[in-house]
DNA sequence: CTACATGCAAATGCTTTGCAACCTA
DNA sequence: TAGGTTGCAAAGCATTTGCATGTAG
């Protein structure tokens, strides 16, 4: 985590911001250093991702964290949602219905053809938010 | 992707399906092995992966690919949801309104402190639509 | 000047894979 | 006995981090 604090206007930082800007797609931190990279030969990966990471935390951009290299195993095979902490990574089934319509809802507003869906709620888990409490200064802090 | 016939029964497979029923939480395949390995000290993290992979296949069970570490980012920081192409990765908008009381649903049924939630959709996009079938033999074959 | 940023390279963490030995049907 | 399966180790890959150097404010 950043401290987000006394940030420079860089090169390297203007000219990522600029690219994602401009193609609006959904690149990889590593498309985005091969299209940076071009106008500054010199930048490394790593400062890209740095980058990323704080404009992220400045709002001026979006992480996507999309389903991917994190997995965990379900004994159950039936469709059903999930919630995770954020801060210790524990699962557990979100009790809520399926969405079966909303797949249709899109259906006709997309080019895709679609296969599923899947939900995810992130939140603190009791556990996590009795220490998040604990931590915090002022007595009755409230999240944003 | 495995070929999913003349599968056999071994004692890792079997184990470690079930460990994964007999405490109904949500683990990652590190603590599967670490489980299994009570019982099988020298099965390896290898087979554990493996026989996951074939047991998802098998609808046993299921496997969670939760938002982790594969990124993408955004240009635009406000809230809407993405359907992306399982064939080629490519990630679009899904053009769909945000679910804005899900999360109240959820409220009262969790002991989780809700933070917020992603939907994100999976399917074929145009190119790949187009490639899959060229690629079936009877013409006009279908998804299931 | 000085604290934030960068480039580079090494390290991490999780998952996959090649291969010879091993077992199940 | 054949071919699926295993253990082991090495390889992959995206992301993170340590450090000396560079630079914006």
């Amino acid at each position: 985590m950043q401290k987000l604090r006394n940030l420079r206007t860089t090169q390297q930082r203007t000219i990522i911001l600029e690219e994602l800007r401009n193609r609006k797609d959904h690149p990889s931190a590593d498309e985005i250093f091969s299209r940076v990279r071009k106008r500054l030969p010199r930048i490394s990966l790593g400062t890209v991702y740095r980058n990323l990471e704080i404009l992220t935390q400045l709002g001026e951009i979006q992480e996507l964290k999309l389903s991917g290299s994190l997995k965990r195993y379900d004994w159950n095979p039936n469709k059903h949602y999930h919630i995770r902490c954020v801060n210790c990574d524990r699962v557990e089934n979100a009790p809520i219905a399926p969405l079966n319509q909303i797949e249709d809802d899109l259906y006709q507003a997309t080019v895709f053809e679609i296969i599923g869906h899947n939900l995810e709620f992130t939140g603190l888990c009791p556990d996590c938010t009795q220490k998040d409490q604990e931590t915090r200064q002022p007595p009755r802090a409230s999240r944003p």
